[in-house]
DNA sequence: GTCTATATTTTGATAGAC
DNA sequence: GTCTATCAAAATATAGAC
């Protein structure tokens, strides 16, 4: 918990900026949750979204020192992507909630007059991409595949990771990394790893494969038409009650 | 574009909630991206809480038979999800925004009162944990990372490249499956990874044989499950019928 | 089926007493 | 530093004319 009153609003703005959404949280919500009154708010900060860029531009400004110090020291391009998934994971933990707003929130970024969180994320990103590069210019990762592709996956991936762990983060942190890790560099599946395997996915599948009501099948996929069909019905009529 | 005055209202609301999200989009907003008064959405639409639930509605229940299609013709566990991923694309397609939606509005899932959101979604984690975890048994897939953090990730995957390459899915959608399924089955190092792959038992098993039982048992229990809230949803939409 | 006009509620923010 | 009280704007939703 926070120790100033400062503090102590913005974690809990930040916890429910995460929940529902910046726009979806109002300042009577948030100074519920402190215990005060909406008005009292306003001695701490001058606006709703001047909280929420707060919170925010702490987080990504800590999260790029935290990067920068990942790769500042020599290793192979493995090690340094193990390193970086292992401090924003450390930056995960001591901003709790910025990482779902900052993911959620396309709003704050578009803020034409501070440009600050947008510089921030790029300086990420590109703290990224370098050392994915570096690790398929020396031959390290395979070349056959889009780089940027990779690098979203990877980082969003990083992200999804923490959102899904978060209550057992700090205790987890040392499996998830090394799950994630190993699957992103050598793959799910069992042997022939790193192997190229088609240069070019040539095979379109077919959307239908089969047409296969066989008999067997026809009761389960009636029984579900019936049931999609009273869904719907209930719908209908919730929404004819509510009124 | 949509046909009808309605499709094109659901159209625009998705845009629009996809970008701002629900509680950031005015109904406003939308009438004026339609070209009518905020007035006349209500004559098509209880609330604006009732359109985004359309709309992602919709979409999962669409998704969940595209992914059932996907798995019900036989092959190995990497062409499951291979084409697992291409319906998944091609849902994208047809529901431009509603992913996003679905993703970032947790709130349309926590309605307490309509449960429908949630079974659909649940439903689809199931196909995806079946067809991974069959792919474990089979000895197609590893067995040393957890399977669950492997699902998760794949799936974010899924939606991270949906929602960065939206404007040119429908013209790169084989080549980004390609790069998905190589890298989350073969990995992207080049050659010997860090740890040695496949400390676990090589058996080669014959690919998923048939439609297995297991499959059907939970479909089963998920239809239990909805018939047994259709009766509950039914019982008191009879009690607020009878005043 | 759409618009005009408006009610009702909610929301962000302010002023001043204590 | 917090509360009381309230403003002004914005938002959802409704009623009725055309």
């Amino acid at each position: 918990m926070a120790s100033t009153r400062r503090e102590e609003i913005l974690f809990h703005a930040a916890k429910l900026f995460s929940e529902r959404g910046v726009a979806g949280t109002t300042v009577r919500d948030i100074a519920d949750a402190v215990g005060i009154l909406s008005g009292s708010l306003y001695h701490y900060f001058a606006s709703k979204d001047d909280i929420a860029f707060e919170i925010v531009i702490a987080f990504v400004d800590d999260l790029n020192h935290r990067y920068e110090d990942a790769i500042a020291s020599g290793g192979s391009a493995r090690e340094h992507l193990d390193r970086m998934v292992t401090v924003a994971f450390a930056a995960a933990i001591d901003h709790p909630f910025a990482t779902e707003i900052y993911q959620n929130e396309s709003v704050l970024s578009s803020q034409p007059v501070d440009d600050t969180i947008n510089a921030a994320v790029r300086r990420a990103h590109e703290l990224w991409s370098a050392t994915i590069e570096a690790g398929v210019a020396s031959g390290e990762f395979r070349a056959d595949l889009d780089v940027r592709h990779f690098h979203r996956m990877l980082s969003d991936a990083v992200w999804s990771t923490v959102r899904n762990s978060r209550p057992t983060l700090d205790r987890d942190s040392d499996r998830l990394r090394h799950n994630l890790i190993t699957v992103f560099l050598d793959g799910f599946a069992v042997g022939t790893p790193g192997t190229p395997v088609a240069p070019v996915p040539a095979r379109v599948v077919e959307p239908e494969p089969e047409i296969d009501h066989s008999d067997d099948d026809s009761d389960l996929d009636g029984l579900r038409r019936d049931v999609r069909e009273l869904q719907a019905a209930v719908r209908d009529l919730r929404r004819l009650v509510a009124r």
